[in-house]
DNA sequence: TAATAAACTGAAACCTGTTTCATAAAGCAT
DNA sequence: ATGCTTTATGAAACAGGTTTCAGTTTATTA
């Protein structure tokens, strides 16, 4: 059978086409009778209006995108499930855009998410800094609601949802100081990413107030299979200087880190302690537990969504700076001295 | 400056709308003079068409939904990575669809793809087998493009694109066997999704060619954080047997059976050997590294949407039954006896 | 150089709804 | 019964493109 039009539902319902768009979209108007009439004929042909159609004149997908730079890692995919969470049960749709860490290819799918008439985006940029605003220049000069998720530019003038990764420094690095460690080095991702710096900020700051200073910042690259090389040939340098623990800036550096401790013979928590970020799902599964930083990055991508859905019904957004504080798990990876 | 439209755009290059629609979707008719005119005015309105309005009569979308059961499981998001991976670079948007492990939702969200006139579907259902076929079908009666993937149900008219589950299970136990083991446990997700039971048929057929049987089969449910308690109360039962060896049908389980093992002072690969099944990132980097079988699920995710792309250009599949070999990946959780 | 084919282009119909504006019918107060 | 609201509905314009069909140029062939 043809899909049925609004022509078709309208002539065998005896009614004119106005009336059958009402009973869709302003049901009040319509008479009880008239609303009976339709109801079975669209029942009778399986009948739902296009969307498309009525986009061209709502001027309204009812889809948002979601961009990330990446959809290899675990924090971007949690984001994808939060905002599908609330966005499915609004009636949306996600649309999911990968940058690849292309900072040019964010441009492209500007011009994408424009054509296709997305009412609004959630992002999370290559870096998390300045460089991404050209992307978000391009929404604002677009007209198209954006937020920005994960990461916070302080002077922007779109709304931003993250987590405060300071706090998470400050947290992991002041459990440590708790357990009187004293000679604390870093291994963490790129500190041009944002919020790996807001994190190796947070640690500094908390060190220097206890008197202590970081012994030794080492980073390694985003790339998962890279890691493991990188920090093996840090490492020499790292203890040289005799570390009591290692913050790391993500779960996945700090099991690579107790790998490696462990074929020199070194023992987690025995001899160095270690502290994670991320609480990823393995956190609890191996030995030593880690001990980590929580963040609810699920929770992350409801808020973005809700915030976006707001903005889309009423006209302004529900806030502009969003944090979320992050939380210290303790488990087995550090010890007391 | 408002949206330009292919009107405004026509009347500023002085031709008909016609022209410059043509110039979008068939250039190779227009001269070259035209072109250039069109095409500067485009430039100078930063001109695209507008996506909704072409679909509305082409009835193309260029946009494909990807449904899955969990956006918690890792391999669905592989699915997605690989399906984006070959989507985006043919100019087409992915939608993300999530059953929530509901099969009626599935069906709300049948109605919500086609009134979306979205251009096909890539459908992992939440069963993998003959429940799947209510979505399938509803696909089929709306005339939607289909193609399943991540599972194989044999007598279906939609194409399938799988990893071969049997195969796998067969490699798992066919390498104990090779390394003597004869006391073989299996701990498993539910047998009622159709990939762990083919799992399991592969494993019990190549026991049974070697004279063996499996000694205790335990079923331990989907949701993560329920694993560990559930094989902590199978393991008693299980020890009783006294098995050398323990196939799983997930790494995550073969991870949490380290843990409880050595925790009950039971070493790997010691004491017991253990493999896994899909060789997640992290299976390298715990002690002992894990033994599993490896299959490539952005493939998968590539593969579906290759051939949705095919069936969109040509009004056929590319092929109807497409299997992908897993691959066994020796690492060191297994020793021979 | 006339005839014919090929290359371009425009007018108008079409796609599937939404929305404005006008009108008819019904309800209500006087 | 009259005049004034309300309520319910339809006709037609509109949204922003695509596509068919016919017509005008331009190129090619004999």
């Amino acid at each position: 059978m043809k899909k049925a039009t609004i022509y078709i539902i309208a002539k065998e319902a005896g009614v004119s086409v106005a009336t059958v768009s009402r009973f869709f979209n302003n049901p009040d108007i319509v008479s009880e009778s008239t609303k009976e009439k339709i109801y079975s004929i669209c029942q009778k042909y399986d009948y739902e209006p296009s969307f498309i159609a009525s986009a061209i004149t709502t001027k309204k997908t009812k889809t948002i995108a979601i961009l990330v730079p990446s959809l290899k890692e675990p924090a971007f995919v949690e984001l994808i499930g939060g905002a599908e969470y609330v966005l499915s049960a609004r009636g949306y749709c996600l649309s999911v855009f990968n940058a690849r860490q292309n900072i040019k290819k964010e441009l492209e799918i500007a011009k994408i998410i424009d054509s296709r008439s997305i009412d609004g985006v959630i992002f999370s940029g290559v870096y998390g800094d300045e460089r991404d605003k050209v992307f978000i220049s391009e929404m604002v000069k677009r007209n198209i609601p954006c937020i920005m998720v994960d990461r916070i530019i302080p002077d922007i003038d779109i709304p931003c949802v993250a987590s405060n990764e300071y706090l998470g420094g400050r947290l992991a690095a002041g459990y440590l100081i708790d357990n009187n460690h004293k000679n604390i080095g870093i291994i963490s991702y790129p500190r041009e990413v944002h919020i790996f710096n807001e994190r190796i900020r947070g640690i500094s700051t908390t060190l220097q107030k206890a008197g202590l200073k970081e012994l030794f910042i080492s980073e390694v690259p985003l790339e998962f299979n890279k890691i493991e090389e990188s920090i093996r040939s840090a490492m020499p340098e790292l203890m040289d200087q005799k570390p009591t623990a290692i913050i790391t800036s993500a779960d996945s550096i700090a099991f690579f880190i107790i790998k490696i401790l462990s074929e020199m013979g070194i023992g987690v928590p025995g001899d160095i302690s270690i502290v994670g970020y991320d609480n990823i799902l393995y956190a609890n599964v191996f030995s030593p537990a880690l001990s980590t930083i929580h963040h609810d990055t699920f929770e992350l991508g409801k808020r973005a969504a809700s915030n976006i859905l707001y903005r889309l019904a009423n006209g302004r957004y529900l806030n502009m700076k969003e944090m979320m504080d992050p939380e210290l798990i303790i488990r087995g990876s550090v010890r007391k001295i």
